[in-house]
DNA sequence: AAGTCACTCAACCGCAGGACG
DNA sequence: GCGTCCTGCGGTTGAGTGACT
């Protein structure tokens, strides 16, 4: 059973749009806008299926489209909010007037991700990879699962994630998104290189590094990625919990020395800090993975929790003492 | 110069949800 | 309430292209 095709598949072209099919639809919106794109080709006089030109329209045509490469600061914001919302390209497409779902997801998937991977970050979790390590082990107890599961990092590592994003802050992010489309809207990323980025908003994530985005893969130093997420309206009695990579670098035994030095000289500036609220985590515990839950007091004290992640690392290492080398991308 | 490989990105696919009769 | 149609979305594919051997 299953629904029938939208068109006649055997009937409509195809492939690569040419000029005269991009200037037939150019000229037809022009004249009438867009409307019913299940008509649009016949009344266009294009061999399309309707969704086809939907898609060309939305992805390439559309006057407001930018055609030139992502800038530092778009790639920020959108590392920022995949940490956050996870896959929700639509969502992240409407913070970057002139992109499109589909640029984003594409940027995402062909450098983004491989730039986090490259320094040893799960770009589904957006946490150390040593650190799902650790947890990984705790769920299971047992060395092999967490062989394998070093293993299916290696090879398929959008598929990897043994964590969830959290529900919560993608309830809220989507709140925040649902009447805006551009830096202008209720929720505002921050970014002192970019003055669109201020925030004088209701809710922002303000960034204070770019270091993600100078993509090198020698110094995970640059995985300091940042950003806080406030709401003023409750945030005078919300608990305030901050993360930094820092903290997790730090206890990443996969840095060198001196780069986990500069992690510290990192922190002061680099922080992510999530003043949560109920919107935001309405179970009142740590639900929104350990991220946040570092600084909170609420599940551990800060010490415990770097210490317990020291303790972890050390354990998997002297059980998989090739484990990090084996970790070339 | 030719073949191979890796990467990018436009386009496709199927599903879900909303609108409407 | 139900069925149909349309749109939006996220995952996936494959053609095109450049780098490399």
């Amino acid at each position: 059973m299953g629904r029938p095709p939208c068109c006649d598949k055997s009937n409509v072209k195809k492939g690569l749009w040419t000029a005269e099919e991009d200037a037939k639809i150019l000229a037809y919106v022009a004249i009438h806008g867009v409307g019913n794109w299940s008509l649009i080709p016949k009344k266009a006089g294009l061999n399309r299926c309707g969704k086809s030109c939907r898609l060309r329209w939305t992805n390439y045509l559309r006057p407001d489209l930018k055609h030139d490469s992502f800038s530092p600061q778009e790639e920020e914001l959108i590392i920022q909010c995949h940490g956050i919302i996870g896959s929700r390209w639509s969502s992240i497409a409407r913070k970057l007037p002139g992109r499109t779902d589909n640029d984003v997801k594409n940027h995402w998937n062909t450098k983004l991700k491989k730039r986090l991977m490259k320094m040893g970050i799960d770009p589904v979790t957006h946490k150390p990879v040593s650190q799902l390590l650790s947890e990984f082990r705790n769920i299971n107890g047992h060395g092999t699962s967490s062989e394998n599961f070093v293993r299916d990092f290696k090879t398929e590592p959008s598929n990897n994630s043994i964590l969830t994003q959290s529900n919560s802050a993608w309830e809220m992010f989507r709140n925040t998104t649902s009447h805006e489309s551009n830096y202008n809207s209720p929720m505002m990323f921050t970014n002192p290189t970019s003055s669109e980025f201020q925030a004088t908003t209701p809710f922002h994530i303000s960034s204070h590094s770019n270091h993600l985005l100078n993509g090198t893969t020698s110094s995970c130093s640059s995985s300091s990625s940042s950003a806080s997420i406030t709401q003023p309206n409750q945030g005078a009695q919300a608990p305030v919990t901050t993360f930094c990579w820092s903290d997790f670098l730090l206890s990443d035994p996969a840095l060198p020395l001196d780069s986990q030095t500069q992690v510290v000289g990192s922190s002061a500036t680099s922080n992510l800090t999530f003043v949560q609220n109920e919107n935001f985590n309405s179970q009142g515990e740590c639900s929104s993975q350990k991220i946040a839950s570092k600084a909170s007091g609420s599940c551990h004290s800060a010490s415990s929790f770097v210490d317990e992640i020291l303790d972890k690392d050390q354990e998997m290492l002297s059980q998989f003492p090739q484990l990090l080398n084996d970790f070339d991308y």
